[in-house]
Order: C-alpha cells, then structure tokens, then sequence
DNA sequence: ATGAAAGCGCTAACAT
DNA sequence: ATGTTAGCGCTTTCAT
C-alpha cells in the first residue's frame, strides 16, 4: 500500500480511501491510484484492516464430529449458508470425537478471533471456554449440550423421537424390541436409549438387559450383539437403531441372516426408500439444526445478552415398511 | 499484552516472551506473567502475531460445489486431515456451481491471506487468480481443471473410467446403452461423455443420440429422459449414469417403470450393495482426490517451484448385481 | 480534497 | 535476564 502510494503520488490515506470506496476523492486522483494498484497488484490485507479497525473478523469456526458423515454435512452446509448471509466465513475442523482435538480445534479459532463459535461437543469438560466467553467470543452447543457451559443448545428431540420409534413398533404388537445405540459416554446415544426405556416401560414391557446395546457400530461387535438379541429365550421380535451409521451397519449384519425383525432407524438416510424392505426411520433435520446454530449465533454476536436457551428439534417418523412388520411370533 | 506487562511489573517483551515458551526468563519473571495472564484472561492475537512475524497465516482454503455432496464431504475431510497434520487452519466454503460465488469466496480467502487453495473450478475464467498466484499463494484445482490455470491439478480417470462402464456392459452382450450425464458445462460430464462415445465407437456400436441425456439430475427431466431411451424403435437395455446424485435419481425412476436395464453407476454410493439389485459402479476415491491435492498444495506451499502437474486418480469398477444383467432382447 | 502521525497487538532486532 | 524501539499493513484522527 505504501508502494501504491509512492507510485501514484499520494498519500497512504488516499490510498486507503480509494480502495475502501470512501468519498473525497477526486477523479483524476482515484485514476491514477488504481493504475498504481493495477500495476503493483496490489491487494489488500484483510488481517490488517481488521486489526486496526478492532471490529469483528467476520469469521466463525465450526467444530463437529465428522465432517464426511452424512448428518453432519449437512448440518456444515446449513451453517455456511448462514454464515455467508450474514458475510461471515467459516472455519471448519472435525473433532473425531476426541476432546484433546475438540479443544485445540477450538481454542485455534479463538486465538484468530472467530465472533462466533458452534460446537458439537464430545462428552469432556468444556471450562475451557470459560475465557472466550467472558472475552465475548459467542458460543452454541449443536447436537449435543456442553454441561456447564452457558450458551444456546439446540438439540433434537432424542428421548421423544425415540420413544416414537418404539410406540410405533408396539403398535404393530410387538412386546420384545431391541435398542442398538452408539457408544453410551455419546449424548445422543444415552438419550435415545432413555427414550426407548421410557416407552417401554409406560406400555408395560419389561425390558430384557440382553436386548440393549451401546458400542461404536462395528460390524464384529454389531452382529454378536444382534446374534444375542435374535436368540432365544426371549429374541427381539423388532429393533430400534440408535443413529445412521448403525442403521446402516446393522442392515448390512441383517442382509446375512435369516430372521427378519421389524427395524426403526433414527436419523433418515438416502436410499432408504429403496431398499427391497424399506427402512421406517425416525428423521432429524440436520440442515435445520445447523441453520438455528448458526442463526443463535449471529443473534448472539448482534449482541442479544439474554439468558442462554435450550431448543429441541422435532423428530418426524416416517414409515416405509420395515417399521410395520408384525411380530414373528 | 501491554495490560500484562504493566501488572506484572515486566516489559512487553518479557510478556511476548513467557507466551512463548522463549528462554530467558528467570523462574520468579514468569510466575509473575503467568498470575497477570491469568487474571486479565489474556489470549494471544494470532492475527497480530502473523501480521507481524509476516509468516504463513497457516491457514487454507477449500472451495467446493456443495458441502453436503457425499462425494465432496469426503473430499473434504480428507484435506482436513492433512491440513491438520500440517498444522493448518482449513476455511470452507461452496460456490453452490455458481462462478460469481466461487470467485467471491476464493478472493475473500486470499484476501484473509490463506497460504494455500483448492478449488473445484465450475465452468467460467480463472484469470482472477493470476494476481494471487504471483503473490505467491498456492493453488491447487481437484476434480476439474482450470483451463488458463498454471496450478497443479488432481482429476479422476473420467474418460477410461466411464470407457471401463461401457465396456464392461459390453461384455454382457449390451449393443444399446444409453448416457445419463450431468450439465454439459460441468468438466466431469463432458469427460465422461466422451468415454463413453469412445468405447461405444471402439465396439463399433453407433450411439443414437436419443441415448444421450445431459443435464442436472432432476426427477421429471430424468423420467423423462428414460421414457425416451427406453422406448421403441431402438430401445437401450443398459444405462451409465454419470455421477452419484444421477444413479440414485434414475434408481429412484426405474424402480417406478417395469423395465430392468442393466446399470453401471459413475461414482460408489453408500448402500449400493444392498439394494434389491446390487448396484455395480466405477467408484471413485475422493478421499484420495483430497489428500493429493492437499499434499500437493503443501509442497508448493513449501516452495516447490516446479512446473505445475497433472494427476488422475485411477477408478475401480466394482461388480455388484445391475451391471451383469443380460440384455433384454 | 488530501496527508501526517499515531496506533491496532504483536514480535524482531537490537540495546542494556 | 530484561527492556526499548521500530514496524508488520492497515485505518483513525486530525490537520491542512
């Protein structure tokens, strides 16, 4: 800039005001700065300016799980969209659910100066945080709540949907029904398998420990686990799948085997209408859950200092078969 | 940091240096930082740090169609990974196939002063980088290439990967195929296009141009479109879908239609395995597409001054069901 | 209409 | 072992 100055003749302001499109310029001035600039490249720092100006960074960080699992894809794309109408660009970083990697993912952010930060927080302390917060970096909690941490939350509704998922298979007649979470330390998981109590026990279904299953889907695991559930003396008759990847994972398991238990998945996924018995999910709306982050976030950045809130997002079960077999016995 | 100095009773220099782990400081100097950092809550400003130590701001930018695309998403987390290995920031974001939003978004990224891009270039001029790349930034193109883009580029074997589809449904008997691409404009559609009339040509099979269908996969267009290549005089009986997103929209199509043409999908997909007719398909491997042109964008980072390379990424034809049907007739 | 000087938060280069 | 000065690239403030 200071070439641009030198070589046009003129002041660092004019400079300056001629590549911030500010008035007080005259023609003839403007002309020769931009040959100047034309002619050294220049192009201005926007790291600079801002340090300067003080004002926000116009960028916010992203911290999830995964960003090639197909939830949380979806939930990045609806966060960028936000993000970009509100000028804002994002940083994104995948956690793969280890909170050593959530935290400096995080703190990396802060120390660029992101306005605002969405988390989807491992299950680990998050006072780490405390700091940015007093410093008034803006933080939301998506998918799952960071205890202790006062910000926004938006989750979905885990229980509920998941006892939805059972009521629907108890309608069908069905009394032993099988719950095939992800590892218990996740959120969503541990929720999901309340939900799934709740329902069991308000229709008076005793639930069998055998018929429960919290691991990381893993085909090994998976399949002695649904090889205890399908046995005798009381086999599951039905099962509700925790998240996608173990929908997925135990519908690969399922293909290799004889038996053929009503199925509900919670979260949708493609293709699930096309598979020879269609698969009954609970569905989430991921763009939605991201497009309320990252809308709380930027009410928040505005400056709203209210108290931090809690939304829950409605579940949607939509039957397309595999949810309305009845009982095999 | 000045607020630090002044209540630690040290200089500013001694602060910069106590956070940053530098030697030559006594025991008794650092405590006294420390407890002042720690009450003021002081964080360091990356930003001014990098402003002034004029270093690498290790921060990169990815811009892609759509974040939410599978195929994308995977690519994404790949260059993450190595981002992160390298101990760099990753800024994303999707031009939504929109050459005006690319270009914002890729200038808004050199603006902050990323050291490095990678773009999946859509169909428009890419001069608007010149003036980057002779600053110095890295730049790296995957999936497409940027004609006029002296930068090294990362695409998939798209003529002999669709020219294996073809030639694989050939070797079932199939005379009459037709091609289901995306839009013209998009490099990848045009290229595997030109694989398929390759292998067609090479067997000696003329392609009746009502074979050809190019456009953004949607549902009427596309119904449309197999209506028209499935109906008399010459009727195909295999199809060469051109990515995923039109597989499993013309899956969706053919499973309301009687007929049962032999598929080969470009692209593999979650589930294809356990559709009622296995879907066979030319998979891609976009988690590699990733971390070569991210590998790539840090060697020239690192300064690499050599011409710029072309690579492509082989493709593996996978046999699952719908690409060994026999022809009907 | 234009420019000089000061300073954003930090560090490099030199003091002491 | 510690501090001082200058300056990264820009904008703000206040002159002219």
């Amino acid at each position: 800039m200071k070439d641009v100055a030198a070589l046009a003749g003129v002041g660092l302001k004019t400079v300056s005001r001629v590549v911030n499109g500010e008035p007080g310029v005259s023609e003839e001035t403007a002309r020769k700065v931009h040959a100047a600039i034309e002619h050294l490249r220049f192009r201005r720092n926007d790291g600079a300016r801002l340090l300067r100006q003080g004002s926000r960074t116009r960028c916010v960080g992203l911290v999830l799980e995964d960003l090639a699992d197909p939830f949380y894809s979806q939930l990045s794309r609806a966060v960028e969209e936000v993000a970009r109408a509100h000028g804002s660009l994002l940083l994104t970083g995948s956690s793969a659910e280890d909170p050593v990697r959530e935290r400096a993912l995080a703190l990396d952010f802060c120390a660029r100066r992101v306005d605002g930060l969405i988390i989807v927080p491992t299950a680990a302390d998050h006072s780490y945080l405390d700091d940015e917060l007093a410093a008034g970096t803006a933080v939301v909690c998506a998918d799952r709540p960071a205890p202790g941490l006062a910000v926004d939350t938006v989750l979905a509704d885990n229980r509920g949907g998941a006892a939805t998922g059972v009521d629907h298979l108890l309608r069908q007649g069905h009394r032993r029904i099988g719950f095939l979470g992800d590892a218990p330390d996740i959120y969503t998981a541990t929720e999901r398998l309340a939900g799934y109590r709740r329902a069991m026990t308000a229709a008076g279904c005793a639930v069998d420990e055998r018929w429960v299953a919290m691991a990381t889907p893993d085909p090994l695991a998976l399949g002695r686990a649904l090889d205890r559930m399908l046995a005798a003396p009381a086999p599951v008759t039905a099962l509700l799948c925790g998240n996608g990847r173990t929908t997925v994972a135990v519908l690969r398991e399922l293909a290799a085997r004889p038996a053929r238990p009503a199925l509900v998945g919670f979260d949708d996924f493609e293709l699930a209408d096309l598979l020879p018995l269609p698969v009954t999910v609970v569905a989430q709306d991921p763009a939605a859950m991201g497009r309320l982050a990252a809308e709380l976030l930027f009410r928040r950045m505005a400056g709203g200092g209210a108290e931090p809130q809690r939304f829950e997002i409605a579940t949607r079960l939509i039957a397309r078969g595999s949810g309305e077999l009845p009982p095999t016995d």
